[in-house]
DNA sequence: AAACCATGCAACCGCAGCATC
DNA sequence: TGATGCTGCGGTTGCATGGTT
């Protein structure tokens, strides 16, 4: 037995690219309901789909706050120390990430970040020790020589993950004591002043034809937030944060959490989300300038 | 201009772990 | 307690595009 088997007519599930229209009712029927059996997902948003291809279209593309583009230097920096610390873990390093999905990690690794460190480590084979550290790491020098070795874990890995300073081990709960996607960030990401709650990737210019530009959005999640209006109503409060930077950053608050199961208007409109937070827009503003500072991903 | 190759990215596949019955 | 279903993750593949010959 098992779940509750959702009914399932055996059909032929569609593969391959999404086109525009799949997107949308992907992206409406979520938006408006959530998510908490993906696989009545399709069925219930009239799509042709297994579940398993909704909830990967969503999280790596759909899900709002989603960065797209070009990596920025200290992301890249970022991801190489992880990969030393964590091996092939990119869904854990990804948690450090905002904005960026696992799958996009692992390709720009495949296609990039491998082929630089393997060619750091030929230079440095070449020319020996030396401090010089382009990749900014302090212990960049460390690196494997080949970290498609690493690809499975070795046991030096792993006992190097265990020593993986405090910062970057999940807590008991599982949870990462560096910041996740803030739902502060999630918003203002996708909704700067003036700018409409889009996906970024639509923003972008695009490389290939399968970037589909929806132009239509979420107009009622949009009028909402440019309306500024927020938790049922409530306005943003300037010089009423009752929350320290830091506490903003240890609350576990991220997108993914407020809106599995229960839809982001539910979320957006939700009391507890409410009456938990209140937010201040100037501190808002600042700490994206902070998390995203650098990041011209936009321009470059 | 055409064929070939390299690259980047989206999506699929298979497995493991967990939840439910 | 085993069977079954679901989710999440990492590996891999397939395709579109751009560059090179």
């Amino acid at each position: 037995m098992g779940y509750k088997s959702v009914e399932k007519p055996k059909a032929k599930h569609r593969k391959g690219l999404w086109s525009p229209d799949e997107d949308q009712r992907l992206r409406n029927y979520i938006l408006k309901h959530g998510y908490s059996c993906w696989s009545s997902v399709p069925i219930n948003a009239g799509l042709q789909r297994n579940g398993k291809s909704c909830r990967l279209r969503w999280i790596n593309y759909l899900r709002p706050g989603l960065k797209r583009g070009v990596f920025t230097v200290q992301e890249e920096e970022t991801i190489l120390n992880l990969h030393r610390l964590l091996g092939n873990k990119w869904s854990q390093i990804a948690q450090h990430l905002p904005g960026r999905t696992d799958n996009e990690i692992k390709n720009h690794w495949h296609s990039y970040l491998k082929k630089k460190i393997n060619v750091k480590a030929d230079d440095s084979h070449l020319q020996m020790p030396s401090n010089s550290d382009s990749l900014g790491s302090p212990n960049s020098t460390d690196f494997p020589t080949d970290h498609t070795q690493s690809d499975d874990m070795t046991e030096h890995t792993k006992s190097s993950a265990s020593q993986i300073p405090k910062i970057l081990n999940p807590t008991k709960e599982g949870q990462s004591s560096l910041p996740k996607l803030l739902f502060a960030e999630w918003l203002s990401l996708d909704n700067s002043p003036g700018e409409s709650f889009t996906n970024h990737a639509e923003s972008q210019a695009p490389r290939h034809d399968h970037y589909y530009h929806s132009s239509s959005q979420d107009s009622l999640v949009s009028s909402l937030l440019n309306e500024g209006t927020f938790c049922g109503g409530h306005q943003y409060q300037n010089n009423q944060s009752e929350f320290s930077t830091s506490e903003i950053y240890s609350s576990r608050f991220n997108f993914e959490d407020q809106i599995s199961g229960k839809g982001l208007l539910q979320c957006l409109y939700g009391d507890d989300l409410c009456s938990a937070f209140s937010f201040d827009n100037d501190m808002l503003y600042n700490e994206n300038l902070f998390n995203y500072q650098g990041c011209n991903y936009e321009g470059e």
